[in-house]
Parts: structure tokens; sequence; C-alpha cells
DNA sequence: AGGCAGTACTG
DNA sequence: CAGTAC
DNA sequence: GCCT
């Protein structure tokens, strides 16, 4: 009775607010992106295999409590707790965002090898010189505009990345600031990409007659693939955006009516939007109209084989089942800012996917790649320490650490130099910032003058400190395993622990053997080839065991990491299959959600893809999956008679063993997994603390819960498609993917 | 001073 | 139930 | 470690 917990949560108000995505960002990006090779790989964002998109994720537990449609309404019904909250009428993100510089501008030395020089210490940077010049010339642009400098646009929010600030007025209420936030940084990329090609124009003149003939672009909503030069990007998306036409940034954008990309083997989820080569937009200026797509077909690449795995299978149709509905109807889109007026003339413009039936995971976009960390002097010791603290001291240690993290991610976000830590409270990095004291601000002050952490020097000193950082390394351990082993076992490393393995196999959990195991091979990244790769292993099996079903990719692979620690991925059957099972998915094997995901595995053990377990239940499995050896990997059997002639085995250099997470969800559910497992870990942090706070619901990663008291209730009034309709019902504005990152 | 999400799987 | 991971 |  007494465990009572009347949790009504008290959360951090601020830490969302910091997670939250800040309007800088975008800008910064595209600039780094100009100091980094340029043959770099660009970073996709997202991949949605298959058909299916909608979904999200949560993993808010199932509240024991579930009672089934009780409830009525959108709205949250209070209870008559203590705990209840004010319920602010939160007025919803709205347009109060300021504009206004970067705050601080740094002072700094630039020695000539390129470290730099911080309170008599010259840190070596793992960038060059050219980056500290750029990050030189940042500051003083920001000084420039902080001190009048053209006011970047005239009450407008969204003109452009550059420039765009928050406001960070900490009196203001948090919920607030972090509605503005969110709000803000959906509005980049909404309008984005047109403002982003040409980020001086004005907007897509909404207002000019619709029929002009001049503006024949206006039903095109266009989004470019990330292959498509960013100089031919930019000449086509003015060209587009000048007649009329919007240019999207998301390809997850509803409103998008074509994907404008060099590749045949593109692929993305919207089914409205139509695949075309970027000629079909030069086509279409050259001649002053539209003109069918049909005659401009995505266009080859040159000889560029698609990645093998993909292309390997014979590919089922996956590409549509679910989705082979009216298009929708162009006007319908969305409640978007471009209103995509179908118009007569182009007939059947907006039509149903018709896209490619196979081919690689592929669609990618600029990359949000991190930029480039101009303050590791600061965040690598914070870094350290956090590490020791959470993996180390464990327990309550790991909020300290978190919050270290979060300071940490924060500066190393900065596009400035770091000399004072004065510059980091201005507008505060984080909510802690803003406060008059905080440990982890002195932290940094010592870091400034000293170089060094009294604090991280001594954990460091201690004898077992080392030893359990490395062994909670092991997939499996964690530090209590850890000191265990150090304390009782005498180990210190892995290879003593593999010694100890060895002879007394008892001494560890069978999923802690394949952590040992796998020691190597789990630290290192997962390109992001690999990991389509995987995905696509897993496609195949799919669409043999149930076709129709979608598989998607979440993880920090959605959010456009180049790389990844893991591959995340996440099923969903078709609400045919849902309703009838293979009568309702012809050419399904099984007839249950639960029956999907043990029969996938089935298929991916034998073909030698999955290797072990980790943790199996009947829609959700850990474990362990590699690329199957080459020879296996025969060149497409072209369903066109082309025949592939044997084995064009690509060589995966070294066929690392990965960790791979496989779930099966309801489309129903989907929306809120996807959100869930797209992360990041504090962007969710921020969204269940919002959920909670402004609309006393608990999210998960199967829906809503709303909280009563100490008990909950599923939210089923309300139809969730995509992750926007969560956001929605939340009153934020959508984020997309990569910009979750925080 | 108490809370920081809450669950699923393993042993 | 503790430990671990998500 | 920081917020309520």
């Amino acid at each position: 009775m007494d465990k009572n917990k009347s949790r009504r949560p008290k959360r951090d108000a601020q830490e969302l607010c910091a997670s939250i995505p800040s309007a800088s960002p975008p800008r910064r990006r595209s600039r780094r992106r100009d100091l980094r090779d340029p043959s770099a790989t660009p970073d996709r964002p997202f991949q949605q295999l298959g058909t299916q998109a909608t979904a999200n994720t949560l993993v808010l537990g199932l509240p024991a409590s579930l009672r089934a449609g009780d409830l009525e309404g959108g709205q949250p019904v209070p209870t008559q707790t203590q705990t209840q909250l004010p319920k602010p009428s939160l007025a919803l993100p709205t347009q109060l965002i300021e504009q206004h510089a970067t705050s601080s501008f740094a002072d700094v030395d630039v020695e000539s090898e390129g470290g730099v020089k911080v309170g008599g210490d010259t840190y070596d940077f793992e960038h060059d010189e050219e980056e500290v010049d750029e990050a030189l010339r940042r500051n003083e642009a920001a000084a420039a505009r902080a001190l009048g400098g053209e006011p970047r646009n005239s009450g407008g929010i969204e003109r452009g990345d550059e420039g765009c600030v928050l406001n960070h007025e900490s009196s203001r209420s948090p919920y607030r600031r972090l509605a503005e936030m969110v709000a803000a940084a959906s509005r980049r990329d909404v309008d984005g990409g047109a403002a982003s090609v040409n980020p001086d124009r004005d907007p897509p003149a909404a207002a000019a007659s619709p029929g002009d003939p001049k503006r024949f672009f206006s039903p095109v909503v266009a989004y470019f693939a990330p292959e498509v030069s960013k100089t031919r990007r930019g000449i086509l998306g003015d060209r587009i955006t000048e007649r009329g036409g919007a240019v999207a940034r998301d390809v997850n954008d509803p409103r998008v009516t074509h994907v404008l990309t060099t590749s045949t083997t593109y692929r993305h989820w919207n089914p409205a939007a139509r695949l075309v080569s970027p000629d079909w937009a030069q086509a279409c200026i050259r001649a002053g109209e539209l003109r069918p797509e049909d005659e401009h077909p995505p266009a080859l690449t040159g000889g560029v084989n698609p990645p093998a795995s993909l292309s390997s299978s014979p590919l089922p149709p996956v590409a549509s089942p679910m989705r082979l509905g009216p298009p929708p109807s162009s006007q319908d889109a969305s409640q978007g800012h471009v209103v995509v007026d179908s118009g007569s003339g182009a007939d059947g413009l907006v039509r149903p996917w018709l896209g490619k039936k196979r081919g690689a995971f592929a669609c990618q976009r600029p990359s949000t790649a991190a930029p480039v960390n101009l303050n590791p002097h600061i965040t690598r010791p914070l870094e350290e320490l956090a590490a020791i603290y959470e993996d180390v001291l464990g327990g309550t240690n790991a909020y300290k650490a978190r919050h270290h993290k979060q300071v940490a991610g924060a500066v190393e976000r900065l596009d400035f130099v770091v000399t004072d830590v004065e510059q980091l409270c201005d507008p505060p990095v984080t909510p802690a910032f803003a406060q008059k004291t905080s440990t982890v601000r002195d932290k940094i002050r010592e870091l400034l003058a000293t170089g060094k952490l009294a604090k991280l020097e001594e954990l460091k000193r201690k004898p077992d400190v080392e030893a359990v950082l490395e062994l909670s390394g092991v997939w499996g351990i964690g530090t209590e395993t850890a000191r265990k082993l150090h304390r009782e076992d005498g180990v210190s490393t892995v290879a003593q622990l593999r010694a100890l393995a060895a002879r007394q196999p008892g001494k560890l959990s069978a999923n802690q053997h394949v952590g040992l195991r796998f020691y190597e091979e789990f630290k290192e990244r997962i390109p992001r080839d690999e990991v389509e790769a995987l995905a696509g292993h897993v496609e195949d099996a799919v669409a043999a065991v149930c076709p129709g079903c979608s598989v998607t990719v979440a993880g920090s692979y959605r959010r456009g990491k180049t790389s990844c620690g893991d591959v995340d991925v996440l099923l969903c059957p078709s609400e045919e299959f849902i309703r009838g099972g293979s009568q309702g998915a012809p050419g399904a094997t099984v007839d249950t959600v639960e029956d999907i995901l043990p029969a996938v595995l089935a298929r991916l053990r034998t073909r030698g893809v999955v290797t072990d377990d980790l943790s199996t239940g009947t829609v959700s499995w850990m474990g362990v999956a590699r690329l199957p050896d080459s020879r296996e990997r025969l060149a497409p059997t072209t369903t066109d008679g082309a025949e592939g002639d044997g084995a064009v085995a690509v060589v995966t250099p070294k066929r690392l063993h990965r960790r791979m997470d496989i779930k099966t969800y309801t489309p129903d559910e989907m929306p809120f997994a996807l959100l869930y497992f797209t992360g990041s870990g504090y962007f969710n942090r921020s969204m269940r603390t919002w959920a909670d706070k402004a609309k006393g619901l608990s999210l998960h990663d199967r829906g809503f819960n709303l909280v009563r008291g100490n008990d909950m209730t599923a939210v089923r009034d309300a139809k969730f498609r995509d992750e926007r309709d969560v956001f929605e019902y939340l009153g934020l504005e959508y984020v997309p993917p990569e910009d979750r990152s925080v």
C-alpha cells in the first residue's frame, strides 16, 4: 500500500529541452560537410524496406492495468489525484522563435600544428587546421551578426538554416521552450528544402496564380536523392521552386510527389512519389511544361552493382503490397505549408508507386554526419568520466553519467572552440548551465584551467576501474559481474576472461560466452551498406514467409548515421495479414503475428545469416548475424531472362559478426515502435517527459497509456498511422529522424 | 529527499 | 530475484 | 548530477 508510488513524474524538463534538436545544427551541418572529403559517403537517413512505413516505437512498459476502451476523446481524463499537474494550457509549438545569432564566439590561438591552446595546454585535434580556421571564421560571423549585423530575416523564422537560433529565454516555461524547439526544428525541415537550396530566395510564391503556365511545377514536391550532386540539386531545386514547385528535405514527407534519383535501386516507402531521373526536371524546364515521367526513369549510374546481398536474392515483390491503394490525391496529403495542386493537365502525375520491386537499399540523403568536434579537450574527459560512472560505479551513478554525457554531447555539437565556461552559459548549452552553480560546469572550468580533471585522475588510479571498464565491455557483462570477476577470479582483461571461460565454462552465462566470443567484432561499427545488406536478407526471409510484411531498419541507421553499432529491424505485417492471416496475405506461410519471427529466423539460420541467439521471444529477438559467405551470394538471377552468369561474388572484406535485433509489431503499434527504436535515447526521454507533463500520457513502444493516478489505461481512441500522428497527438511538430540524434 | 521509464529475457 | 540490455 |  505504500509502494503507492504516487509516481507522478517529476522529470527534468530541462534535459528535455536540451535534448531536442536545437535549431542551429543544420547550418553547421552543411558547412561542415564542405570541409570534408567530398568523396565521403553521404549519410543516408533512413531506410524503409518493403512498403509500409508508418511506425514508431516506444518501449514503455505496458502497465499491468490496461483497461481497454474506456476512454473517450483524446482528452486525458485526469483523476483527482494529488499529483495532478497543472496541465497548463501549453500552447503548442508556436512561432515564437526568435532569431538571433550564435551567442558566443571564441578567442583562440591556433598553433602551428593545428592544436589549440587553451588555458596553457595545447590540445591536438583530430581534424586539421582548416577546420579550426573554419571555426574561427564562423565565430567571427556569429559575432558580426550578434552585433547587429544583417537581420537574418524579417519576421520569418524558417528562412533557410542560416543563423536561426532559438531564443533561449530561460524564464519561459521549459515546456514551452521544448515545444518551440521542436517546432523550430521541424519547421526547418518542412520548407527547408527550398530554403536550403536557396536561402535568400523568397518563399515559393504560393501566392501566384496557380494556373500560371510559368508555374507548371506547382503540383510537384520534389525530393532529391543524396547521390544527386549538390550543385545539380541546387540548380534544379531553384528552377523548380521558381516555377511553383517545392523541394522537400525529407523523403518521408507525405507531400513528396517526385523523388529525383540516379539510382535504379533507390527505394523508399512513400507510395505516392514517383521515381524519376533528375533529367526529368531538366526536360520539364526546357519544355516549359511537365513532361511524362516515363521518359526519364532513374538513370543507371555507370556500372555500379547494387549491393550484392540485395540483388542476390530473387527478391520478391516486396515493394508494395500494403500500399496499392489509390494515391493520396494530391491535396489531401497534408495540413502542410506546401499545397500540392495535382493540377489537371498533369494527368496522372501523381500516381501510385510503381517503382522497382527489387533493388538495393539505398535511399539516402545528404549526411547528417556528426560535425567535427571542436572541443575534444572538454568532451573527452567528460565522456571518460561518464563511462566510469556508468560502467564501473553503476547504480545511481548512471544518472551522473547521463548528465555528463548530455553535457559532453552538447559541447561536442558547438561550432566554436570553447575557451571559457561562460560561453556555455549565455544561451545555456544544457539547462543546467542556466543555473548558478553546477558541478559539471566546475569540471569544465577545471579542464580549461588545468587541462585535467582531478576526479577522473583519482578514479583512474583505482586498480579495479580499468579492469571493470574492460570487462563490462563484453555483451552480457555489466558492472556487477565485471566487479565480481575481478574480485573473485582476479580477472582484469578480456584475454584473462577468455582463459577463465575456457577452464570453467560455468562461470559465464551462455550469452556472456557469445559476447566474449565476439568481443572484438561487436566493437566494430557497422557501415550503412552492411546494415542494408543484412536487412536485405531479413527482407528476403520475410517476403518468403509473409509477403506484404514491411521490414524497417530503425536505430541510428534511420537517423542517418554513416555507421551503426547494431542493426535494429522492425517487422510489421499488413492489415490484411492481421485480419486474415494467410488468407488475407496470399503466399504467407504463417497465420499469426507470433509465427512470423520464428519462421523468419529459421530461414536466416539456414542461410547462415543468423549465427547465434541472445534472447528469443515470439515477437522479439536479439542475436548475432553476419553476411553469408560470398559464394552464396550469386549475381541476381534476373527475372527478365538476362541470366546471371553465376557467381559475381561481391567480396565482403571481413564478414564480421554483428549484433542484430528483430521485432514484430502490428500496424497499430508500428508508429510507436519506430519512434522508440529510432531514438535517440535522449530524444525518447524528452518525448516521454513531454507526453507525461503536457498530456498525462505515458509513451512506450506500442502506444500510449493514460496515466490515472497509479494505473494506466491504453489509449485507443485515436488512430496512429505513422510517426507524424504521434507527434501531432502530443502537440509537437514532426521532427525527422535525422534530427533526432540529439 | 525522492526520482530519474518501464519492460523482457536469462539463470 | 538480480543482473543486463533495450 | 540535477530537477521538483
